[in-house]
DNA sequence: GTTAGTGGATAGCGCCGCTATCCGCGCGGA
DNA sequence: TCCGCGCGGATAGCGGCGCTATCCACTAAC
């Protein structure tokens, strides 16, 4: 397959595939001579799965880079891919560690994850982006939407236990790699759209003053 | 309070509250002469708010803008208040509403939805932004991960009952705005934080070969 | 009266994700 | 055999976004 091809069949213009190229996220087709070379099935669905970080998952092109990366570090075991998704998962750091506030945001987050027994590393960047919002809700006088924190763990229990143990009856280490990926990527996107669907139901139920749902 | 210190209360810088005054994400302060203005406690909450749904929630200008328009209009009811929170959250559409393949995935979301009495408008945006990420698990034919899908609904549920309850409990039709607002934006990003740290547990738990966790 | 600071306006910067253009070369059809 | 499209590779540029810098006339505070 020549370049031509690989963009109609990814729908992504030749262009852009250069820039994936120049950028290191797709590796370089199999020279065929000193201007040709030959792409295979693996780069169709690398594009796709580049595409998918990028447009689905709403990755930029760095935290995408990141993250192949360390799908293509064969011998990392699938839980440390899992750490190295979520990292690249990770927007700059916010606010200031300094801020009490926010360290008593972080702590309170701490406290609920340990009070579950999760064996989480310490310094995981997660924590800081849970404090981040925490932090937000207090210095907005939302302090009553924190009672919902348990109810977000538990969901999060939930949801976590069937997609590892999901990914992990695939047995073979590579399929597990892509899953993880995706998995925690894309789940991310169909979870946050299912939660808004889900609101809309639960305010409609609540707030909508009518009889005829039917 | 005079722009520099209401800069100083907010950790915002002063070219910054003009930019934000520029686009009309925040109100000019009371003029007290030709170029002199008073700011009150309402915008130190409000550039607050601005910062958390830009940097927390990772909206951008634009879509802060009309969420805050939506949180503006006084009598807007609350369920519809959540619509408009929800429309700004949109990110711009990625996929072709031609791709048979995405319409498929979007109606198996539909179908999802619907099995579960669910009660949502048929065009919200929020199937399409689902059907985005389903049809990418198809393309990398990652098809046993949607198998997590009703577990994904069923934390959809959870949550959103939980949240919808919490802000209803307010009564006072003002604060459920605010807790509509920041609930549906601040709660995704503590949400999606958890499950990531549920995650690194979860395959801890099941994937790192140690008897020593304590 | 001096000076730091103010509101307001305009222009520019830095990053990011592409996109356009150019170049010399090879492949494929007549 | 020759021609012309397409190739790969490289470099430069573009458009949007979120600020940021500078300038201005003015004024409150010392």
């Amino acid at each position: 397959m020549r370049i031509a091809e690989l963009s109609r069949h990814s729908g992504t213009s030749i262009p852009s595939i250069k820039f994936y190229l120049r950028e290191r996220l797709l590796t370089a087709g199999t020279a065929t001579g000193r201007n040709q070379a030959e792409y295979g099935d693996g780069h169709l669905y690398r594009l796709r799965l580049i595409r998918a970080l990028i447009d689905v998952g709403g990755l930029t092109v760095a935290a995408a880079r990141d993250v192949l990366a360390a799908v293509d570090t064969p011998e990392l075991p699938p839980h440390f891919l899992l750490g190295a998704a979520h990292g690249a998962l990770n927007r700059p750091r916010r606010r200031d560690a300094d801020d009490p506030s926010w360290r008593s945001a972080r702590d309170e987050v701490v406290a609920l994850v340990r009070a579950r027994g999760w064996h989480v590393d310490d310094d995981c960047p997660d924590f800081d982006h849970a404090a981040d919002a925490v932090a937000a809700f207090r210095a907005l006088g939302q302090d009553d939407l924190l009672e919902c924190m348990e109810t977000y763990a538990d969901a999060a229990e939930l949801v976590a236990a069937r997609e590892v143990d999901t990914v992990i009856a695939r047995g073979e280490p590579a399929r597990m790699v892509e899953g993880v990926v995706t998995g925690t990527i894309l789940g991310e996107a169909v979870l946050n759209a299912l939660r808004r669907l889900a609101q809309q139901d639960a305010s409609a139920r609540r707030l909508v003053d009518t009889g005829d749902l039917a």
